[in-house]
DNA sequence: GAACGACGTTCCTAATAGTGGAACGAAACG
DNA sequence: CGTTTCGTTCCACTATTAGGAACGTCGTTC
């Protein structure tokens, strides 16, 4: 091996590139970009407003820059900022982008019409989602008839061995894929959530049997839910189509009837993607 | 006038900001945060795939820039390569933010139900848009049963005058929000659009008036939209309903039929939002 | 009502982080 | 098989950003 520390021009070596932020991500980034996405991803559901000490902290860079952050990114018009409190939010221009992003498949419009046929066949809250580098987004969300609904907000990210759509999608895509999920290590989320690749094996070896996958308390302790995949021409899953129940609605039964239920619709919108059932 | 060259601590002195970039937005942003942003609004819907070079066109800047910002982003998530052409689009993470910007107001949630009932009732495509900064969004669609739909992207931003949600929004909008529309200018998008103030004025007053909106043509030669405001308790539009049909699809009395349904259903959302028509 | 503390904002200079011309290799083209 | 086009790397220069310090302004506290 040559030695990696020569400054030469090397017309044939590979030549180290010189940092290698955190994981030998490509060349050189740009730091202030990163900084700035950084800020906005500090913008969740669950803390939707955010002043310049929670940033601070959150972000751990001085005042200054969290505010010129803040500032550039007003101005840019990504955040808006209250007058009258100081504190930050996501502005619509973000909506914006992020909703070009789904051009690439059309599959949220393709989906609509199952997800309500769903919707109206259960009465519960029904969801889209594509696995994307491993993890399961909720590409279109319709709420439950009843009162309470299990939280699922368009855009979420979740990892998929914790949720019925991930198992459904995990078990209609190629084993490299599931590989790179295991190889991630299976967090844990409750204490149901499935840790350990061989039973992760074992259930996604279930749900490719039975065409449906279950989740009892795996990603929410009070949540049970049912995918199945949309599986496209190529064989494996495009999308998988969930329901979330919360617990105390489940009576004997149901559990055998929402399956078939998401089952069927899942089956159609295959076969409106042409998938052929027949291998 | 205190010389503005010196450099002392100036305890009193306003001093000037030294670039005044553009149009005195606050103080100085930083350049390449810019940049990076106005790099990922080139993706659109009409072109969602890039390449260097075609970037370096659209933004004017070296190759190497171009390069590094996309490398960047890619590397931080937001953009992905296609390995084998090198062109990039967004990704699904972007989308998770995007999406995050909608829980300040859970408009599209509370819509869906009304969206439903409208698309099922008209079997058209329906649109739950807001108004924001002057400019129609469209934050939910369905599209129609029919064949064809006119183009309505979630996430797009369209000029209100131009649009029946924009038309129905602004007729229940403060006056200030319209002047602010009227001084921006109201360029024309087809040959039909409504171009005058004094035009724009007359119609918003026959919108107030009938309850209902509506657009032949004023952005989608071949699109007749109709509209209607949702009132929240304030009195003014939260945010509209408008359903967009082709032309070649409307019969005589359908417009009539339209307006009657669109106006219907907001009605309906409104009185869920907490406004009573009674003043 | 003075003293404190928290937060937003501005200032300033060292030095870092970004700029962009040049050059390279690899495909795609003709 | 030269030629063009695109992706990528290099490197020296300097514009740009970082960040400590200080200031103004609200709200609280005592």
């Amino acid at each position: 091996m040559a030695p990696l520390t020569s400054r030469m021009r090397a017309p044939a070596a590979p030549s180290r590139r010189r940092h290698d932020t955190a994981r030998s991500t490509g060349p050189k980034s740009l730091k202030t970009v990163g900084e700035a996405m950084t800020l906005l991803e500090q913008f969740t559901v669950e803390r939707p407003r955010l002043n310049i000490p929670a940033l601070q902290k959150l972000m751990g860079l001085p005042k200054t820059n969290v505010y010129r952050l803040l500032s550039t990114l007003e101005s840019l018009g990504y955040l808006e900022k209250d007058r009258a409190s100081g504190y930050y939010h996501l502005s619509l221009r973000l909506y914006e982008i992020g909703s070009r992003s789904l051009v690439n498949f059309n599959l949220r419009d393709l989906g609509r019409r199952y997800l309500q046929q769903l919707n109206e066949r259960t009465e519960e809250t029904v969801i889209l989602s594509v696995l994307d580098k491993g993890d399961v987004v909720h590409i279109d969300v319709l709420p439950g008839r009843k009162r309470l609904s299990a939280t699922s907000h368009v855009g979420a990210r979740l990892p998929a061995h914790a949720t019925a759509s991930g198992l459904a999608l995990l078990a209609f895509s190629s084993p490299e894929v599931v590989d790179g999920v295991i190889g991630r290590g299976l967090a844990p989320v409750t204490e149901r959530t499935i840790t350990s690749p061989a039973a992760l094996r074992g259930v996604l070896g279930e749900v490719r049997r039975a065409g449906v996958s279950s989740n009892y308390g795996g990603r929410l302790r009070e949540v049970f839910g049912v995918g199945a995949p949309v599986i496209g021409r190529s064989g494996f899953a495009e999308a998988a189509l969930a329901i979330a129940v919360p617990l105390p609605y489940i009576g004997p039964g149901d559990e055998a009837r929402l399956k078939r239920a998401v089952a069927e619709v899942a089956g159609e919108f295959s076969k409106a993607l042409g998938y052929v059932p027949g291998r």
